[in-house]
DNA sequence: TAACGACTTTAGCTGTACCTAAAATGGCAG
DNA sequence: CTGCCATTTTAGGTACAGCTAAAGTCGTTA
């Protein structure tokens, strides 16, 4: 909070997806970074070599290895979330947006709000741990939680479980998802499951059972029951 | 609002400065508009032909001569105050925040905001006509009051009245005006006056008898007391 | 090991919005 | 009506963050 440098909004776009693409492997390649962030590969090579010239580095960047946030990179990533995920929480409770709708707004307004608006939205909500997608919410100093769940696409026909977490990457499929009644805490059986690639079915709590594509199982994850 | 071509935010800081500099005569001159946003003449100079080249063009100028805007460019200017006012009022009222913290928040936040986040602050407060320091907030379809009052500067010894607004350009006068007391609707009589720029002396409600500069005595707007 | 294709980088450009320094304009005083 | 001086404009420059096109790199495949 003290390096309060006010960094450009590209740049806080830049750090914040690349500690989103981390997975499993090591580092975040350009292509991937220009496929999430829309841009042409080329400017993206250019803003990396920034963001590893920058004062403070923000970025480890090795020719054709792709990058790697460094401890003051992540420290602001985790911020921009932070500010992200608070404020899809406070429209949602405070201003009774949908679900759907809360991502586009918020994806505006992280990177102009004040410390004092954080931490005033962060008490006014007695500090959430979740966003309305069930995404963790960094505390001010960094930390965050493990998200956790498995992935409904990984489930055998007859798991069940609640749903703790749903990606939000497209409003439509999110809007979809609350019709046929499916949130975070939600109950999901899954009762039967198509080969190759076909629909899994599932049972939302005591209603119908319901066919899902696959795009909609990648999205959702689920804390088991024990079986 | 059919026209959401989103504009850069330097140009809707343009528009909303010469709006807000529009005093008794014609045009805005390029040297005001400098000092007013802090840049330097040359660099207006620059902007104002672009904003006269807009599609819709949202400035008259002519060399030497200053701008006026055009009904386009009046239109954007007002939509842009409504959203600064109208969240200088949410911040104050949903948030808690002094009236001197709210002007710089909204200064940043007025740029990003959607329409649907407007129409529902506006709907939650249940579509205040005044910002926390009393000036009127354009309605949605780009009218607005006239903000009327006297200045407490002119008035003399005996004359009384309530406050109806005050300028919100320095954070520290707020908080020194606060602190005796004046703030919209409170009760005002000037007591005395002393000459050549002195100090005018004025008592708030049944308080103590209080000196005020000339900084303070321009700021402040009154709705005068029947003789 | 040679070469193909995917990925990545280099080089050079664009547009926005700011800057300084120097030139031009225009209103007022003598 | 002439010239001065403040205001304004022109000219040229910077930084940022995109772009395309072309060149280079690397790993796999033949």
């Amino acid at each position: 909070m003290l390096l309060a440098e006010k960094l450009t909004q590209a740049t806080e776009d830049y750090l914040k997806a690349i500690y989103e693409l981390y997975g499993d492997d090591g580092a975040v390649t350009t292509n991937l970074l220009a496929k999430r962030l829309g841009y042409a590969p080329a400017s993206v090579t250019g803003m990396l070599k920034k963001l590893a010239a920058h004062k403070p580095k923000l970025v480890h960047y090795a020719r054709h290895r792709g990058v790697i946030l460094t401890p003051a990179g992540e420290k602001i990533a985790l911020e921009v979330i932070r500010h992200h995920r608070l404020i899809e929480r406070y429209l949602s409770d405070a201003l009774g947006y949908s679900w759907d709708e809360v991502h586009d707004e918020a994806e505006m307004l992280e990177h102009v709000i004040s410390e004092e608006f954080e931490d005033r939205i962060a008490s006014k909500l007695g500090d959430p741990q979740l966003d309305p997608h069930g995404e963790p919410i960094p505390t001010k100093d960094g930390a965050i939680a493990n998200p956790g769940g498995a992935r409904l696409s990984d489930l055998e026909v007859g798991q069940s479980g609640v749903i703790i977490r749903v990606l939000d990457d497209d409003p439509a499929l999110l809007r979809y998802l609350a019709q046929l009644g499916m949130q975070p805490e939600t109950h999901l059986m899954v009762t039967d499951r198509a080969p190759f690639g076909g629909p899994l079915y599932v049972r939302a709590g005591s209603g119908e059972e319901q066919a899902l594509g696959s795009q909609a199982t990648n999205s959702i994850y689920l804390q088991l029951d024990k079986p």
